[in-house]
DNA sequence: AGCACGCCGACT
DNA sequence: GTCGGCGTGCTC
């Protein structure tokens, strides 16, 4: 018998298998990866080690072929995707699928040989099973031609034609058949979600999607391809009116190079983390392009981190600029797959040290000798992957650089409590700067109370609204966010009194008004408007509460006929254009407010800008999770920094309910240790984290799988029982937010522990006990970024 | 993910 | 009578 290989599959099943090399083929190494018959078809799959003996009972099939000569992955890759995959309980497979990119991925390939081998009645070209067919004397000559390098390995084109986006061409109402189901489907998804890939698109809505696309393609309601050259532009250029790299002209500061010794002494004592905190404007990227200097002259490679492409284009320009006779590449999920794939093999091929910065995405690249990751802006919650499977880009890192004794360099204004608590308690060290570089000034920012406007139609107290038509009136810009979109987050029934609620999500449905539509927040599901009560059969609806389309029309009211008012949410930006025009307009002076969601908060960079109003200060505060404090803290102190950027001083007004909530302290003096002193001290009363482990069950199954209530009553059952002997927590399970997706019923699970190992142990558990693990699915969240 | 098997609706 | 829709099951 030939010698036996593991292979682990990068597609369901994800499952590592046993598969012979067939004779003439030299040995093969972990990370090497190889196209696999698999039942009917072929795979691709990436050998992990060699296998001892055969599995019994089972037939071992031989490998069709390695995919390239050398293996793509080295054996760190292969163990990172091991230990990430132990630690989040999934196959092996499922890391591997995230961290390479599509193409890498793909069983559909082509060899091309050259052509002398046509003489023996080969073809020039072959696929999969035109090569399970060659006859073994043929094999041997072709073994050596792919050795001599003379047999090459091309993607299928019909493959790459999955990878085009579809984006919208036109606003509704679109030309369609009224009862073009599917149509209207795919369209109000667009309208929803953004562009998306065909391949996503078959995913989310079902495999008649592309087919769908096309048509819609051919009736000119979307666009087909790659992304526009448009929102590439609004994607690479949304930094560029951004003051970037700050105090980059300037030498260091005292407090600059303290940090940059602290730094230096942590790289030079194994590695580890380091956190950087530092007020915004402090210089941070200063030090990230030091310690880079350093490494380089290491013949170490550098990982930057930005929490989103905008950002992390910006960094690029500073890295490119910087070291500009340095390998420096960029890498992020809008990327064409192609590019993505072309970067990955350049880094995996190589040796010598090089700059790469990305998005969350990037953290799984094949650096060679990695000296340092840095995760800038470490407190923001895209680091974390949610949806499919949960992982953080900081634990990736974190195993990344221990594993090279490099640096993982986490910079914040307001970093993630966890790690504050991290430092404070010894664990990582820290370094912080207080100063702003240059003349910059942190802008003023007041309370407003807006207890006494109970229910009133007005959001905006009058106090905020003489402040905005002030900053119009002498010729500055005003900022005004409303983290809620829409009109109305309710509508009720005039004639019965009851809200319109989602049927699947039982969360009140947000009037769109600009759509003429009702929209569930949740899971996208939607209503034309006007429409009668599912109650009382009524029409008279009454939009209760205010988002911001709402606050546009207030804002438009409130000031003179010349004034323009613009809005940037979601809904706003819908159409790929969109973005960059509003951003542009605002930013040319072509309107006086700005009316936005959080998008408004990163990045940009409006010298106009003298006045931000935070329509609802509180509106974070009050979910019922315990990370909300945090997050409104961070959210605000970011949005404060959007004002005063350029020569006047800039003001910014919260609006609050209860302007006696000690967060608003913090807030206004920039006091992130006070925040963080407050907040450690309830979490610790109430075992939150970091003074606990926690931990997101999901369980789901067929909303007509008749076993379904009986499976989960069950597997609560045993996450009960056996959590209470481990001294585990256990919440729920309880319908997931999202309590209907796809067909599929929701449900999640809190556990509390002190321990990852027993939530580990406690998962398996529950899933040994699972009665039919192909109908009941069971995912596992540790550390969840909300509870909910 | 593919691909085959298998069971019910609209057509030459 | 068949063609073909997609539910279900399996893959070293």
């Amino acid at each position: 018998m030939a010698d036996l290989w593991q292979v682990t599959l990068v597609s369901p099943p994800y499952e590592t298998w046993t598969y012979g090399l067939p004779s003439h083929f030299p040995p093969l190494s972990p990370g090497q990866r190889v196209i696999i018959p698999f039942g009917k078809s072929h795979r691709a799959g990436v050998v992990v080690g060699p296998a001892e003996a055969a599995p019994r009972g089972v037939e071992i099939k031989n490998m069709i072929w390695p995919l390239e000569l050398s293996p793509l992955l080295d054996q760190d890759f292969v163990d990172m995707a091991v230990n990430l995959a132990s630690r989040q309980m999934v196959h092996v497979g499922r890391i591997l699928e995230i961290a390479l990119p599509r193409g890498l991925r793909t069983a559909a390939v082509t060899f091309k040989v050259d052509r002398h081998m046509t003489e023996r009645n080969l073809p020039a070209t072959m696929r999969p099973p035109d090569i399970v067919r060659v006859k073994d004397r043929d094999r041997a000559a072709l073994v050596d031609l792919w050795l001599e390098g003379r047999m090459r390995v091309r993607i299928n084109a019909k493959k790459e034609a999955e990878e085009r986006y579809v984006s919208l061409e036109s606003d509704p109402p679109w030309a369609v058949r009224p009862n073009a189901k599917r149509q209207l489907r795919l369209l109000e998804h667009l309208m929803e979600n953004g562009p998306q890939s065909l391949y996503s698109l078959r995913h989310t809505l079902g495999d008649w999607a592309p087919d769908v696309a096309v048509k819609l393609e051919g009736a000119g309601v979307v666009r087909l391809g790659e992304l526009t050259a448009d929102h590439m532009a609004e994607i690479d250029g949304a930094g560029q009116n951004g003051a970037d790299d700050p105090g980059c002209e300037f030498a260091l500061t005292d407090e600059q190079r303290t940090a940059l010794d602290e730094m230096t002494e942590t790289l030079e004592s194994g590695g580890g983390a380091h956190l950087v905190h530092g007020v915004t404007g402090s210089g941070k990227t200063v030090l990230y392009m030091e310690m880079a200097r350093l490494l380089l002259e290491q013949g170490r490679s550098v990982l930057f981190l930005a929490p989103e492409v905008a950002l992390a284009c910006q960094l690029y320009r500073t890295v490119a600029r910087r070291f500009p006779h340095f390998r420096t590449i960029f890498y992020h999920g809008y990327q064409s797959p192609k590019k993505r794939e072309a970067s990955f093999r350049e880094l995996a091929g190589g040796e010598d040290p090089v700059l790469v910065v990305g998005t969350r995405s990037a953290v799984f690249l094949p650096l060679p000798n990695l000296g340092m990751v840095v995760m800038d802006e470490e407190h923001d919650e895209s680091f974390k992957q949610e949806d499919r499977l949960a992982y953080h880009a900081k634990e990736v890192a974190w195993f990344r650089t221990g594993r090279s004794k490099g640096l993982l360099l986490l910079g914040s204004a307001t970093p993630d409590v966890k790690t504050f608590q991290a430092a404070s308690a010894g664990r990582i060290r820290v370094s912080t700067l207080k100063e702003r570089v240059g003349d910059a000034r942190l802008p003023d920012v007041e309370l407003v109370n807006i207890a006494e406007l109970g229910s009133s139609k007005q959001l905006l107290s009058d106090r905020v609204r003489e402040a905005v038509r002030e900053t119009v009136k002498a010729g500055e810009q005003v900022i005004v966010m409303l983290n809620r979109r829409g009109y109305a987050p309710l509508m009720y029934c005039l004639d019965c009194g009851e809200t319109v609620r989602c049927p699947d999500c039982e969360v009140g449905m947000t009037y769109h008004k600009g759509r003429e539509r009702l929209v569930c927040h949740y899971c996208g599901r939607t209503y034309s408007y006007p429409l009668t009560c599912r109650k009382c059969g009524g029409v008279n609806f009454i939009p209760m509460g205010e988002g911001t389309e709402r606050l546009e029309e207030a804002l438009t009211d409130l000031l003179p006929e010349d004034a323009k008012v613009l809005r940037l949410d979601r809904d706003a930006t819908r159409r790929q254009e969109r973005l960059e025009e509003i951003l542009g307009a605002f930013g040319r002076g072509e309107a006086q407010v700005l009316v936005g969601t959080q998008m408004i908060s990163k990045g940009h960079h409006f010298p106009g800008v003298t006045l931000v109003v935070v329509a609802d200060g509180d509106l974070g505060l009050n979910l019922p999770d315990y990370r909300s404090s945090e997050r409104t803290f961070q959210l605000l102190v970011q949005v404060a920094g959007r004002a005063g950027r350029g020569e006047h001083p800039g003001r910014v007004l919260i609006q609050t309910r209860n302007p006696d909530h000690p967060i608003w302290k913090e807030i206004l003096g920039g006091d992130y240790q006070g925040f963080f002193d407050r907040e450690a001290s309830r979490r610790n009363m109430f075992r939150y984290p970091p003074f606990s482990h926690m931990a997101l069950v999901r369980i789901s199954f067929p909303a007509d799988y008749d076993n379904g209530p009986a499976a989960l009553s069950l597997m609560g059952e045993v996450l009960r029982e056996q959590g209470r002997a481990l001294g585990i927590s256990v919440l729920g399970p309880a319908p997931a937010p999202l309590s209907m997706l796809r067909g599929r019923k929701r449900f999640n699970c809190l556990l509390k522990s002190d321990d990852w190992g027993k939530v580990r142990g406690l998962y398996a558990a529950m899933a040994r006990a699972n009665p039919d693990p192909r109908k009941v699915r069971t995912g596992l969240d540790l550390d969840p970024l909300s509870t909910l």
